[in-house]
DNA sequence: CGCCTTGTTGGCAGTCACTGACACAATTCG
DNA sequence: CGAATTGTGTCAGTGACTGCCAACAAGGCG
């Protein structure tokens, strides 16, 4: 049949199954041995797969450790449907944001708790930061006209710099969380995002 | 002798050569054939040297179309050594980024022109576009640091924002203008560019 | 000019990320 | 059950990149 009329149950359960566990074995290798010295071998060897299915799961060995900032980000692309015109755009934007970050419950629940080892993980970990950046960008486009035709405009310009923008204040923020939280200091999330967000506001002095 | 007094003159001028030959079969080659469709050694061929002088060379294949943009990074960098307080960061930051800009003299020199492949080359080129971000991204730290103490802060989150926003405005700018241009529309770099900034500036409304 | 130090190069072998092709096994559907 | 679909492992291959070593070119020095 071309088009199932629903989902097999069995066969989705052991996929999302198997995803998780590569991801958990990604994870904590590069935790405890950092990506350079970690190979897509050693993973699937913890997660009791072949080489080969790993690459059916995760295109690259850095995207079975950022299941989670994926999921952060189709999120947020999920509430980007709801904005419109009316109120100004950045404003809108860091709702969304506030909103996305607040299920972290500042590493308290159990996606906060994974947010962090993952942000923690790409403050030493260039290559991770490299390729979170790349499948970020990949979204950016899609979600920049998306926006656009939202508020119907026909240039990209204000859009483009004002998610960016935004996505900017969100990265710099989970950073200094991240790293507060590293170095045994307190920290809280959406405070420090807040004062980001003022920062960029701010930006012509 | 541990440190030689003078730069012997011929080795270092061939050195140029080889290099500045290696990044024209680069650039050539990536319009022609793309990126992905090119191997290291089609370059090394195209060049005159072995696959493994090539990477004596350059980190990676990318790297080698890259010069021009990290010679404008270069440029910021030195430039940056002026900034001080007195005067909001993003005003001095964008006389900066303008000065670089001018020297394009929007398409028109030598180095313009060469940009101009670049950058369309970046636009159809994600791995380029990657590349460009990693190679931004280990100067980064290094420029915010050294602004932070030039404005005699102990806290980098402004100059941090100030700085990844503004080099935003410029990539945002580079692609535009490289996108009229591929378009065979007229457009002018710094305008492009000045409105770009005005739209940083205006985030909040 | 020979002598020595140092930088540059190419070849070779090796690791590792990633891909296509194929055979086989598990799951689903009728 | 049997047939179609889908997931998995094996294998062979490409291509980026690295370490090692031997040959060679260049510069400094007596």
């Amino acid at each position: 049949m071309l088009s199932p009329v629903s989902e097999p149950a069995l066969r989705e359960r052991r996929r999302r199954q198997t995803e998780r566990e590569i991801a958990d074995a990604a994870l904590d290798l590069f935790e405890r041995q950092g990506v350079d010295r970690t190979t897509v071998d050693d993973i699937a060897r913890a997660a009791g797969i072949s080489p080969r299915t790993f690459f059916r799961y995760f295109a690259t060995k850095e995207a079975a450790a950022l299941v989670p900032h994926v999921a952060l980000d189709e999120r947020v692309e999920r509430m980007l449907a709801e904005i419109g015109p009316g109120r100004p755009l950045l404003d809108q934007l860091e709702e969304v944001w506030r909103e996305v970050l607040t299920a972290f419950d500042d590493g308290r629940s159990e996606a906060g708790r994974l947010m962090l080892r993952v942000r923690r993980l790409m403050l030493a970990e260039p290559a991770l930061r490299q390729a979170a950046a790349t499948l970020d960008a990949r979204r950016l486009d899609d979600l920049v006209a998306r926006v656009t035709s939202a508020l119907g405009l026909d240039d990209d310009l204000g859009p483009r710099l004002a998610i960016e923008a935004s996505g900017l204040a969100v990265r710099v923020a989970l950073d200094r969380w991240a790293d507060a939280r590293e170095a045994g200091r307190a920290s809280d999330l959406l405070e420090t995002y807040a004062g980001a967000s003022r920062h960029l506001r701010t930006l012509g002095g």
